[in-house]
Formats: structure tokens, C-alpha cells, sequence
DNA sequence: CTGATATCGAATATCATGTCTGCTAACGGA
DNA sequence: TCCGTTAGCAGACATGATATTCGATATCAG
């Protein structure tokens, strides 16, 4: 039995190409307009070596869980600070440091499966801390699903629209506008 | 000359049954697994007709006016009643009436182009409505831009969180939670 | 009625996807 | 270092959708 943890050298090389080869391509031309053929060609591997790994483009994409994994890391680095219910000023920092990635992934021209990764992800967190401080927030009457829904999609909204204007504010400024436009739902109105 | 406001009725017929076999397709099979073929079988016309007219079937999508022209249409209707920055009373009945197309057309597995068309036109109302009462909303420092794309987006966020999970509560009570959740944009904090 | 033009439909070129083949090269355990 | 196993290769092939072309025909407006 083959040890499932470290496949063979050459699956990682192959992997580690097209997931270069993606990253660049998307950057260089977005994501739809990327065949099969850009990526082969740019990772320099045979055509049947692709669909002997991956069924399509978007399984290559969803498979390429770097995203994923930075996502939750940030999103858990800032859940220390107990402040806010979801963690707004790490992911402002982190997308505009890989800005030109995210700028091709989310928004305008963007990638559909990637921008709703992003969002399930906050909608789950928000959720998450929506439930956990439910006493709290009695003040209210409307569903937490509509609250977290409508946490996750302002937040996406202003970083998009962050992006996609090239970042005309640091990061720290986009959360304290974002605090302070989500404010009837961070906290009771004090 | 030929008139161009009135072209030949063949034309008119030709585009009319386009349109309608777009709308109904969309609502069938959903807008991306529509193909050119699909459009011309249900419409019933020759291959060589359609990119007589149209060069892609995005271009269709995009000369089907009718859409724009109801959002601006119901848009307008709500302005008279001066209280809210953006119509979403109206756009929550509108959407809700003809929830099978609009549920096709924005969300999940939506059309982009769709989504973006409907964006834009709220943005431009919100940011029309905030400009003419800049000097009510000197309570706070964000942006008109920041504040318009907010307020945009959180609408297009509830609206499509509504027809996707079947419309849970009336249009009103849509309507109300909007209202408190944009609270600190919608009006000084009183 | 007549000249103009929209439509037809069928053939065709193009392009990307996805499958399959036999062959070669690289791997890793013994 | 050897050897059985497996990944990768090149390229042919089938498929399905897009987009163009052209002569014949039907329909239009005046």
C-alpha cells in the first residue's frame, strides 16, 4: 500500500506546476479565458497527464486549497482579538498583500467558485460568533441567518470594492469603516 | 434610408423570438448550459440569422433590455416616497413577483452580467441619493463611494439570500430588516 | 409589382475538450 | 545497484460547440 501522505515525486512536480501555472494564468489573463491547452503548455507537462490527475479546469482550481487554508489561518489569527464578529482588518491586510492575486479571484471578471469559497467561509464565522453571543443581542429581531448573511456579504462588498479601486485606503481605515457601517450589528446601539 | 427606429418585422420577429426563448431557457436549464443551438431550435430560426444579429449569445443577454428597464422603472416608482436613500421595498416585490427568472438570473448559478447590471443601477441611485442630501449626513467621515457601494451591495445581498432560500418573509419584513441593518447610512444615528 | 433584404439550410473551418494508445523514463524499496 | 511499478509522454482521434459562407427563397416596404 502506497503511502497516501507523499506521492510519488514526480504527482508532486507535476501538481506544483499546474498549481504555478494556474496562479500565473490567472493573474495574466483571468481565469475563464484559461484552457487546457495554456495550462499544459505552461506547465510543460503531456495532455494526458492532466486528466490523469484532474477532470476539469475548475477541479484543478478547487484542489488548489492554498486559498482555503490562508483564508481560515488569517480569519483564525484575528478571532483573539474578541472584538469583532468577523475578522475584518486581518483580511483587509492579507488581501492587499497579495493583492494582484485576489484582484484577479474576486469582483469584477472574477472567479464564481472563489468568491463564494470566500463568503461561505465568513458567512460560517459569522454565524459561528452570531450564535455564540446570542444573549447579547437581544435587541433585535432579525435572524441571525439574515445577520451573518448580511455581515459576510458587506464585508466582501468593501473588500472588492477595495480591490477593484486599488486600494485608496490602508487597510486599518477600510475596518473602521466597515465597524462602523456594520455597527447595528457588531454590538447593541451604546 | 431605412427607418431605424422600426426596422423590417422580420427582424422585430426574429428578436422577439429570441428573447423569449432566452428568458425561457434561462429559467429551464439555467443560463450557461444554454448553446447557441438551444436558442435557435426553441426560437426556431436559422443558424446564419442569429449572428446576422448577434455576435455571441452574451450579446443577446445584453441587448435583452427589458430587465433594465423594470429595475429603472420600479426604481423610479419608489423615489417619490423620499424616505429611502435605495428603492428596496419596490425591488423586494418586483423581485419577488417574478421570482423564478430573477431567482435564475442573481445568486448562485446566476448570470454575472445579470448581478452587475442590477449593481450598477442600485449604486448609481444610491450614490445620486446621497450626493443630494450630503449636507443631512455630516455625521460621519466614510466616503460617499464607500457608503453608495454598502448600501448596493447589502441590498443585492439580502435580495438574493430572499429567492434563494424561497422567499422565508414578506417583502415588508425584507424591507424593515434592510432598514435597521443600514441604519448608521440610512440616516443620522437618532 | 418590384427591388431590396432578411432568412434559410447546409456545408465548412475552427477550436477546445476529453479519451486512448503504446512507449519511455523516473521512482522507490530491497 | 537492480527491478517491478507507476507516471509521464506524444500524438491520434472522436466529439461537440462556435462561427462563417453562399446561393436559393421568402418576405418586406413603397
Amino acid at each position: 500500500m502506497t503511502n497516501e501522505k507523499t506521492p510519488d515525486r514526480r504527482v508532486r512536480r507535476t501538481k506544483q506546476r499546474l498549481n504555478d501555472a494556474l496562479e500565473s494564468l490567472i493573474i495574466e489573463k483571468g481565469y475563464d479565458k484559461i484552457t487546457v491547452q495554456d495550462l499544459i503548455d505552461r506547465a510543460d507537462i503531456g495532455r494526458s497527464t492532466f486528466y490523469a490527475h484532474y477532470e476539469t479546469k475548475d477541479d484543478l482550481l478547487v484542489s488548489w486549497t492554498q486559498l482555503a487554508e490562508d483564508m481560515d489561518l488569517h480569519m483564525a489569527q484575528e478571532q483573539t482579538n474578541a472584538e469583532s464578529i468577523v475578522p475584518s482588518l486581518a483580511l483587509f491586510r492579507h488581501l492587499g498583500e497579495y493583492h494582484r492575486l485576489y484582484r484577479a479571484m474576486i469582483g469584477g471578471g472574477g472567479i464564481d467558485i472563489v468568491t463564494e469559497m470566500i463568503h461561505s467561509r465568513l458567512l460560517h464565522h459569522a454565524t459561528f460568533e452570531l450564535e455564540r453571543r446570542a444573549e447579547a443581542n437581544r435587541h433585535t429581531s432579525i435572524p441571525i441567518e439574515v445577520r451573518a448573511g448580511f455581515l459576510a456579504s458587506s464585508l466582501l462588498a468593501l473588500l472588492t470594492w477595495w480591490l477593484d479601486n486599488d486600494m485608496p485606503y490602508p487597510p486599518e481605515s477600510m475596518d473602521e469603516m466597515y465597524q462602523e457601517l456594520t455597527r447595528t450589528t457588531q454590538a447593541p446601539g451604546k
